[in-house]
DNA sequence: ACCTGAACACCGTTCAAGT
DNA sequence: ACCTGAACACCGTTCAAGT
């Protein structure tokens, strides 16, 4: 207990602009792009207020802190993924699309990863989807608990999967690299280990996006045959 | 392309010590209190060399930089969860009792879920227990690259579920909160969502640990439902 | 109502200098 | 071989002062 209250900028009401010189929304639009161009690491408030050809420190005439800012570019993340309705496709496929669109809005926003998860998922856009994936597995026949459940296996499963993904693409971005000479460090730390050495040769000569979107989709078949598997008994 | 070399720990010998006045084990020990202490943004290289006694710069013998250090912590997590022998406990029961460790072991070192993912996982002891869930899994019955794509989606599952749970037990101890008062918020944001908010009600009478527990293990069953389907077809 | 710059208390890291 | 402190280039954030 340090006596701090838990605050969010979902609980707060926003400042009543008179004369919006800048605005929250062109203040988060800014903060996106940065973060798309940059990473996380990039976006500072300093760097931030630059490109708003603004002192630094005026941004928190309309945010918090760099916190609750992260919190507002996160939300927006939720309004790029589309959930189907279930009634008109069935739940399965209007689930897996919805994990295929969460796993492209995240490979497109690298730096959702880090925030996933961390920052609590107020916003009206997280709302909205969340409420939009319980309707789907009510629909599939999911009563009282067991919606939420499902939706967090799911939201799991799509999660756990990319992350990895992403960290890949990061690092291969980052670094001049070469997939031979990566391929040879990699199977030199792992020399004392036959079988993975083994299932890394395999992987050798399959394209790795192919790999990755493979794994992704057997995962996902296994997450929805096994909560299929709840609904029949 | 920056022309920067990807670099890990693991790719590089440690120095060989005359005489070891600090070491590397000490430090990653030092560093992984501190981090179980004040988390993640409560390690820095100065805080960490006073605890050591030493100038913070002196660390920078034993470790290139502080990225390397934390892929040093890291490792150590994975030497923590076990992995049983999937011909003496038959393979379901190897999953899910390897998934319930490293959930256990995330919940022990909550920055531990910053670092999964996000690092590379080259080290000898992320090695060691990958190549004992891949043999669970060959065990099971998984051939080629199958074995990999069940690992993976296993370890996404509990990643992805407990990454939540983390970020609430932070929540809850880095703030001063009142369970009564978070939910009056939580359901003013989700005012709009009636069908939540219903859920919410549910979830209120019940114990918040053993809502998790139960949606932890109703996932998990469903994963490994998943993948035993993959075997039979 | 909005914006500013100076200032504070931090960071990670480099490097020349010490022993 | 190991350790040090000074220095550099950054951070987020507060706050009194401006318009």
């Amino acid at each position: 207990m340090t006596g701090k209250q838990f605050t969010s900028v979902w609980f707060r009401e926003p400042r009543k602009a008179a004369t919006p010189a800048r605005s929250r929304e062109e203040i988060v639009r800014a903060a996106m792009e940065l973060l798309d161009e940059e990473g996380l690491t990039g976006l500072s408030m300093r760097k931030l207020g630059a490109k708003l050809s603004a002192g630094a420190t005026s941004l928190y005439w309309y945010v918090a802190n760099k916190d609750e800012l992260l919190e507002l570019a996160y939300d927006q993340i939720w309004a790029e993924m589309t959930v189907p309705d279930a009634h008109e496709v069935g739940w399965r496929d209007a689930s897996s699309s919805w994990a295929y669109s969460m796993r492209a809005v995240m490979l497109r926003h690298p730096w959702s990863a880090s925030l996933l998860g961390h920052v609590p998922a107020l916003g009206p856009h997280a709302l909205t989807a969340s409420d939009r994936m319980r309707k789907v597995f009510k629909a599939a026949g999911f009563r009282g608990l067991d919606v939420d459940y499902a939706v967090a296996a799911v939201t799991a499963f799509v999660y756990g999967m990319t992350l990895p993904e992403i960290a890949w693409d990061v690092t291969v971005g980052d670094y001049d690299y070469d997939a031979e000479e990566m391929r040879g460090l990699v199977a030199k730390a792992a020399a004392d280990f036959p079988d993975m050495l083994e299932s890394l040769a395999m992987e050798a000569y399959e394209d790795p996006a192919v790999v990755r979107a493979t794994a992704f989709d057997f995962g996902l078949v296994s997450v929805l045959d096994g909560l299929e598997r709840r609904l029949v008994t």
